[in-house]
DNA sequence: GGTTGACCTTCCTGTGACTGGAACCCTTAT
DNA sequence: ATAAGGGTTCCAGTCACAGGAAGGTCAACC
């Protein structure tokens, strides 16, 4: 089975699956023309991994996810583990949108949001007064990453 | 004032500083012997930046912000509507976040996780039955960035 | 046999918002 | 004279790919 075929079975993009090789996540044989050539094992790991990765877990996660399933002797407890670190950091970066969210939603509403140049939002923003902490507090080098949609950044101490 | 007082004094790094110069943010004037030279309106466009940045908006977002923040005939409105798309980028990914949490979670529940193989977690990942759609839904190219903590990555179609 | 078009390959660049580090200059104190 | 502690520029790396160029391969059709 060539790429096209594979990625379309996987649901990844053709693109995505080179990537996969390129850093070692998968290995799919060639075949004498120089075309990849994806067998069932392939297949399944691709989509394991196109699971994992949209569950929000790194790269990295899924290679030790992926390493663990191919571990017949594996403690579930590694894998839950490894679950669970990156439910606390997916817990964390609610925790800091939401905070997003609810300070920059009182602005929104306090905003008139007519022609007139009387805004709240930049006031607070450029406020030069004191008891303005850092808006959003956030942790530290938290969760690493997918693709779509990102939102944070932390502050600075 | 040098760079270094300027980062104290805004709570931002002297690099990011500078990156904010390299990409036209922030414009400082340059002392004889070509040190950067912070003025009072410098330190309080970076104060500025570093608050709408650690409110989860673009660098090019708050390159809107800024410019409307000069500008003392803008229209509210113009800085209401980029907060309320910024808002929508947040309560999406927090969404995406959510869905992540909530299947991982159940999995992560259901897990022993003791020194036996049996795992739920790797079983919903490499499970090749039907009825599983991509487990986490997302949107599209959704919201920009920030440093710190990233968590999502959307599901291919 | 020639040509189209779809598919495959590799390689290079770009993304966002920085961070780290090298190599070097400036200033002040010892 | 030298050492420490600023400052400067420039280059590379991050993460997980996406876009695109340049070229090889394959099946079909005329």
């Amino acid at each position: 089975m060539n790429i096209n075929e594979a990625a379309a079975h996987a649901g990844l993009p053709a693109k995505t699956i080179r990537y996969y090789e390129e850093i070692g996540l998968i290995r799919p044989g060639r075949a004498a023309n120089g075309y990849r050539s994806f067998a069932e094992a392939d297949l399944h790991k691709l989509t394991f991994l196109g699971r994992a990765r949209s569950l929000g877990f790194s790269i990295e996660d899924c290679r030790a996810l992926l390493a663990l399933y191919e571990d017949r002797a594996r403690a579930s407890g590694d894998v839950k583990r490894l679950a669970e670190r990156h439910l606390a950091q997916i817990a964390a970066k609610i925790a800091e949108l939401r905070e997003m969210q609810a300070t920059l939603g009182h602005l929104v509403e306090a905003c008139a949001g007519d022609a007139r140049p009387d805004c709240p939002i930049l006031a607070r923003l450029s406020d030069s007064a004191e008891g303005q902490a850092t808006l959003s507090k956030a942790s530290s080098p938290v969760l690493p990453s997918t693709s779509s949609s990102r939102v944070t950044r932390s502050s600075r101490a």
